[in-house]
Order: C-alpha cells, then sequence, then structure tokens
DNA sequence: CCTCAATAGTTGAGCGCTGAAACATCACGA
DNA sequence: TCGTGATGTTTCAGCGCTCAACTATTGAGG
C-alpha cells in the first residue's frame, strides 16, 4: 500500500531533487574557489559572527547548525588552524571550550560575504520572480517547521 | 559594489538554504537505514534501472548523473562490490565499460523504492499545499534551466 | 604506416563527514 | 562524602567525494 506520487508531485520532485544537489555544489565551489573554505565552515564562521563576543560553546555551535560533536570538533580544529578560530577554556565547567572567532576569521569571513553574495544571486535569487521569491519563502518556513525541530523518523505519526 | 539582499530574498534564502541541507540529510539517513546505500547510490541504480537492457556506459552515467569519471568509477566499483552492478567490455570500443544493473540490484532498488517515496512525502510532498507543490516545480524548473547546462562560473556574464 | 592529440577509465592522496568508543567533568541522591 | 549516571568533547576508523596524475585505446593528418 505505497502511495506513489502523482504527476504532479513527480515533476516537482524530479526537478527539485537535482537543484538541490547541483545548487548546494555551485555554491560551494564558488565560495571555495573565491575564499578557500567550504560553504560549511563559511557557515560556522558566519553563525560565530553573529553571537555575542564572536563567542559560542561548542555544544552551541553543534546545536545551531544541526551537527554532531565529532564534526564540530573535526572543523573548528581545521578552523583553529587556519587562524580563524580559537579555542579558549568554558570558565566554569572544565568540560567546556568556547570556540572564539578571531579578528582573521572576521577579516577572511568579510572578504568572501560578497563573493557569496553573488553567488547566491547568479544560481538562485536573480533567477526568480519576486513573487517566486516570496513563494520559496513561504514553502521553505513550512518545511522547516517539520525539519528543524527534531523528527526523526520517516514514517512515524 | 555589492547587491545585497533585500529583506525578501534574505528571508527567503536564510529559510531555503537550511531546508536544502536538512531534507537532503533526512533523505540519505532514510534510505541508508532502510536500504543500506547512500541517495547518491541509489539514484546510479534508479538511472540504470531506466536505460535499455538496464546498461550505460560509465561515461554517460557520469553525464546524466552531472558527476565526474572518477566518482563513477570508484561508486560502479562499490556497487559491483555488493552485487547490485557488474561491469562488462564494451563492444567495438576497448577502451570502454558498460555498467549493468543486475538482478540483486534491481531487486535491491525495488525493494528501498517504498521507504524512499514514503520518505520524500513525509519531509516534503506532505508537507505543502499542491499549489505550493505547483509552485515548487516552476520554481525549480526555471533553476534547472541555468544550473543544467554548463555556467561554470558564478560571475561572468 | 606512424605520430600525436583527444577520449575513456582507473588510481591514489587528501578532505569533510559519520558513528561509536573513550575520556573527563559535573550534579545529584544515598 | 561517595558513587553514579548524565553531559561535553575528542579520537579513531571508515565512507563518499574531489582533484590530479596515470594508463590504455582511438582516430585524424602527415
Amino acid at each position: 500500500m505505497v502511495r506513489w506520487l502523482t504527476d504532479d508531485e513527480q515533476r516537482t520532485w524530479r526537478a527539485f531533487g537535482p537543484v538541490m544537489r547541483l545548487l548546494t555544489h555551485r555554491l560551494d565551489r564558488d565560495l571555495r574557489s573565491a575564499a578557500g573554505m567550504p560553504i560549511t565552515y563559511y557557515e560556522l564562521l558566519v553563525m560565530l559572527s553573529e553571537a555575542p563576543a564572536r563567542t559560542l560553546r561548542m555544544s552551541e555551535l553543534a546545536q545551531y547548525t544541526d551537527s554532531s560533536p565529532s564534526r564540530i570538533s573535526h572543523a573548528v580544529g581545521k578552523l583553529e588552524e587556519s587562524g580563524w578560530v580559537r579555542r579558549e577554556h568554558c570558565a566554569g565547567d572544565r568540560r567546556g571550550w568556547l570556540a572564539i572567532l578571531t579578528d582573521d576569521g572576521l577579516a577572511a569571513l568579510k572578504a568572501a560575504a560578497p563573493t557569496h553574495v553573488e553567488s547566491v544571486r547568479a544560481h538562485l535569487i536573480d533567477l526568480l520572480t519576486p513573487r517566486q521569491i516570496r513563494q520559496l519563502g513561504e514553502i521553505s518556513e513550512a518545511l522547516m517547521a517539520h525539519l528543524s525541530p527534531d523528527s526523526e523518523t520517516a514514517t512515524e505519526p
């Protein structure tokens, strides 16, 4: 008793699936060549840059970016090697570490931002009408409402 | 002279970016746990299953899935180890190889399909109104028109 | 023929991610 | 005070991908 996709649904999914893959890939490529960092690291730097004192605990960084502690540990290690982030012991909890965006990190971020915005425009925003941009926003927010909490399984109610 | 995003554009992008990441991740997770294969391999099997004689040349497989020869070579190697695909020499061109979906591969695909469809429904289709599904289809096709040929650079005209 | 560029595919090193195991520290109840 | 389970982070092995060689075959021109 599988509810297969209708023609309309199929048509949408067959276009949207590849779009997700190709778009992600293009944005990553552009950012790597312009800023020497993968888009996933860029997002970590953005998150830190918007935090108070450009500082977040490892676990907060993991939570806000919806990623595992393991990933954050590796990624912050790499960003530290690049000099864009430094670690500091967390006052009052000796288990914890703070990730702090350095001045170099902020500079790298500011240098990368214009290229990234142009990339987002070229491959997404400028290709859509204002109406479609609004529609995509509403669609995305509807999906986020489901995706962002923690619905772990696909089929369970 | 950077054309930063307007509020509407920003709002859409700030929701849509995470949606792409989360949705891809969820679908991959569901498929891995249900079928023991990453979604990227699933797509290769689908492509083969729809080809005449369930057969494609390596280079065709690379072209249709928009991926590098290297990736296909590695991936088909893995799929071969799983017994889902076999290689055969290409008649008439001794450089070439054919990738052929085996009966086991087809069976694995058919076993995985229902779960995958349910997953696509649960995380995407069933969350949208028919109107939004049509809108997302149109948006995706507009983006594909730009992404699918070969616009290599972000900013060049 | 013979050369030589173009084409088809493979290989190996390195990257970012994952999941599981390990380790350290905290917090709370006996 | 002392476990004892929960919490925060790191480490390790393994996966799929990319890029840059590298090998092998084809095909067109001299």
